[in-house]
DNA sequence: CCAAAAGTGTTGACTGTACACCCATGT
DNA sequence: ACATGGGTGTACAGTCAACACTTTTGG
């Protein structure tokens, strides 16, 4: 048996999308050592020698931002020769889904400043992390037309508004709200609860949940 | 500057797709040495410490079948832990496509007898490689929907039937010949040539170019 | 003249888009 | 009573799917 050729250096990086406040956020954490030292980057590593990439993600957003069981899936490998300044080192990227509801920050636990940016306003990264996330953006674009991953970012019931201005976040358009609401209703995947959205000052919302109530996996609209 | 952890091993492997007796066919060739010596596999290999990825495809696609200067797109980075025996090793998928008339396989320069099976009838494969077919398959499928990639299997000028042969195959189907000439017409890539395709001993067939000559990259369609 | 593939239009169903007003609540 | 977002229907245009016959050539 041949000896393992030209050993790499193969690192992941997760580009993690959130809504909150209304706008779609990218969680971006501020590097502890050098290269780029105190710049801000995506949450990433190296893959440990025993371990997958997907374990190594799940590994690294566990303990860089305390995140777990969240939908993950692979983007794209980035291997440009110029991308890391210390040699061949490859990244194998992957985008995830949190709820707000699902995160909390913790200055002890998560000396790296795990924080949401806007996609609108993203600060200068390392490496080739603007790139990867601009990439990202276009996938998750993209699957929102013809999956349901929009699931991932909603709490369990939600009025229909917010289900919209994920899809407006994300698109960056206006949509039309009746024919929004014909279309999405068409799909069959969500349902009117008996519950209102209390506490605003106009009109109270519908409150809605998805029929499948254990809806993991990604599925395709048509 | 740490040191760089854990390296893996990281090889490339490439689905080529042809179009040829009018069957959608993959391009195999017979491993030369342990594991799975004297198995069909994909065209693949190391990556060498000083090449990315893609430069590596190049590299073993000329090496190993004689094929230069093709569409090629990156597919998926599949890092199962059970996937090679001899331990960690990942491999960056590749799909590309080749014209017949691209091609010519030589017994001396290629000992690996590069050899194109039909996706009906593939033969046992190597590693997890009849898995990353399948996957190559279903990104080809989809591609063929919304882009201009039928580009790369056509030669130069070519009858309406045999344009609408590879969508056939390759979406496994019978499509409607009146509506899916009004359809791909309406998208004006091509337009018809003063030439008929003689030599059956049918009408013979008007032939077609695509309208931008060197129309190497992908469009979409909408 | 026969076999074989080339070529051509119309209709009905469906889908997407544009568009404006009333409703229920808190202040 | 008013400000605010919640909620609803119709009409037109464009796209998709079903469908059958005539044309041109070689043998």
């Amino acid at each position: 048996m041949k000896s393992y050729p030209s050993p790499i250096s193969v690192t992941v990086d997760a580009v993690i999308f959130t809504i909150s406040d209304g706008t779609l956020k990218v969680l971006l954490v501020s590097r502890d050592e050098a290269p780029f030292k105190n710049k801000w980057s995506l949450p990433g590593g190296f893959i440990h020698s025993k371990e997958t990439s997907l374990q190594a993600i799940k590994r690294i957003l566990k303990a860089k931002a305390g995140i777990a069981n969240i939908f993950t899936e692979q983007l794209y490998t980035f291997d440009d020769s110029n991308r890391d300044p210390r040699g061949h080192v490859i990244t194998i990227s992957y985008f995830a889904f949190v709820r707000e509801d699902q995160i909390k920050f913790n200055k002890a636990k998560h000396p790296q400043s795990p924080t949401f940016f806007s996609v609108q306003k993203l600060p200068p990264m390392a490496f080739d992390h603007a790139k990867i996330v601009k990439y990202a953006i276009k996938r998750l674009q993209a699957k929102l037309e013809y999956t349901n991953i929009v699931y991932a970012l909603l709490p369990k019931t939600f009025p229909f508004s917010q289900l919209q201005n994920i899809y407006e976040e994300v698109w960056n358009r206006k949509l039309d709200k009746r024919n929004f609401r014909k279309k999405f209703m068409s799909l069959k995947l969500i349902k009117p609860t008996r519950g209102l959205l209390e506490g605003s000052r106009q009109r109270p919302a519908r409150l809605f949940q998805f029929i499948n109530p254990n809806q993991q996996e990604l599925k395709k609209f048509f």
